[in-house]
DNA sequence: TGATCCATACCGACTGGTCGGTATAGAAAG
DNA sequence: CTTTCTATACCGACCAGTCGGTATGGATCA
């Protein structure tokens, strides 16, 4: 009953950290299986390819970061720039551990596959982009707060603001270590609230 | 006899695309040879294995890299604020072009090896890193005429200039384009000039 | 001048291991 | 007994790397 549905939940858990270890080419389909506990045989009956995988890792990589963001903290603050830094303090603090558990599935695979399995690159690529929008709802949020009249999109500071985070786990990787990338954070955070002066009582700062 | 030396640069060459469309490990030898318009056997009279040919193609292409930003107009700004920033400006307009060859593959590289080829992953972090001190001396010089006491480092704004640049790119993959890569570097050049106030005659700016 | 030798570069058929995917039979559940 | 899931043996394509061989050109010496 709920064995079945578990292999499958096992293999794709799996696959969430070896893909992040290997990548996706190097990956076999038998380090996924060992890594879950699990056979070939059940794999390729909850999967039809390794592709199928990839694609399905990815979905479910997106769904568990979107419940741990809706049930953070930062989510309940009043203040859509204090929200919105709130957002990107939290993604600092997520940089505490071994990077292929801290990193992000869904910029390997795009990185990897993006041109040879269009399948993997365009649904890793829409769950990037979607996420990148729901930052840039906040971001709008804080913008009419504070920055109403400049001259940049909301919608743009939510992907730039991913493309940070992206780039801080390649500069990890590189061997800056998750130290340069909480740097990096530190970095935007600063940009944020140079580009959102808090709005005072009753005043509101111009572009 | 230069004609020989012309095989093992045509295989570099044509690894450098290869590899960022393809990635490391899905790229065949072959792939490469047919490229370079070169037969297998040439192929391993030039490089031992395949891992070989990653970690030169990673020193090819960061020599490249030198050599373009070398010789760009940028060098030559007197003000360091403005050569900074002129800097950011080259790597937006570098953005022109088909993914394959706009990309860096170190940072491709860098990803998809780190855990699994620490040869080809550490020859791509150390460059990415050492193009990263570069310009963290570019932004000493910067931070020194224009905000001398604030509290970051310039090495760790130049770490940051790159994960922004790395960042911008795989944006671009996940369906972004080079639209969204450019205006991430637009974010950061405002970033850069929120964080270098201007020297205006005699004055300088405080953290 | 040209005959001999050698080093470097190049060629492509072949091999041995790897790995995605299949076949098939058994276990568990209902 | 049927359906769903798991286990294992197996297949065949693929591919990094090998190997025996050819081509080219420069040096050496009579």
């Amino acid at each position: 009953m709920p064995r079945q549905t578990e292999s499958r939940a096992r293999l794709l858990d799996a696959a969430l950290i070896v893909f992040r270890t290997r990548g996706y080419t190097a990956t076999r389909v038998e380090d996924v299986c060992a890594e879950a506990g699990v056979t070939k045989g059940s794999f390729f009956h909850h999967f039809k390819t390794k592709e199928e995988l990839a694609v399905a890792a990815a979905e479910r990589f997106s769904e568990h970061a979107d419940t741990l963001f809706a049930g953070a903290p930062y989510r309940a603050v009043a203040d859509p720039r204090e929200r919105l830094l709130g957002y990107v303090a939290l993604r600092r603090a997520l940089l505490d551990g071994p990077l292929p558990e801290v990193t992000c599935l869904l910029g390997t695979l795009v990185q990897e596959t993006y041109e040879i399995h269009p399948a993997i690159g365009r649904a890793a690529g829409e769950h990037i982009l979607a996420h990148a929008d729901e930052v840039g709802a906040m971001a709008a949020a804080a913008k009419a707060a504070c920055a109403p009249e400049a001259d940049w999109s909301a919608e743009g500071l939510g992907r730039h603001i991913q493309a940070v985070i992206q780039g801080a786990f390649i500069l990890a990787k590189a061997g800056g270590g998750t130290d340069a990338a909480r740097e990096c954070l530190d970095h935007l955070g600063r940009y944020l609230e140079l580009l959102l002066p808090p709005v005072e009582e009753g005043r509101q700062a111009a572009a």
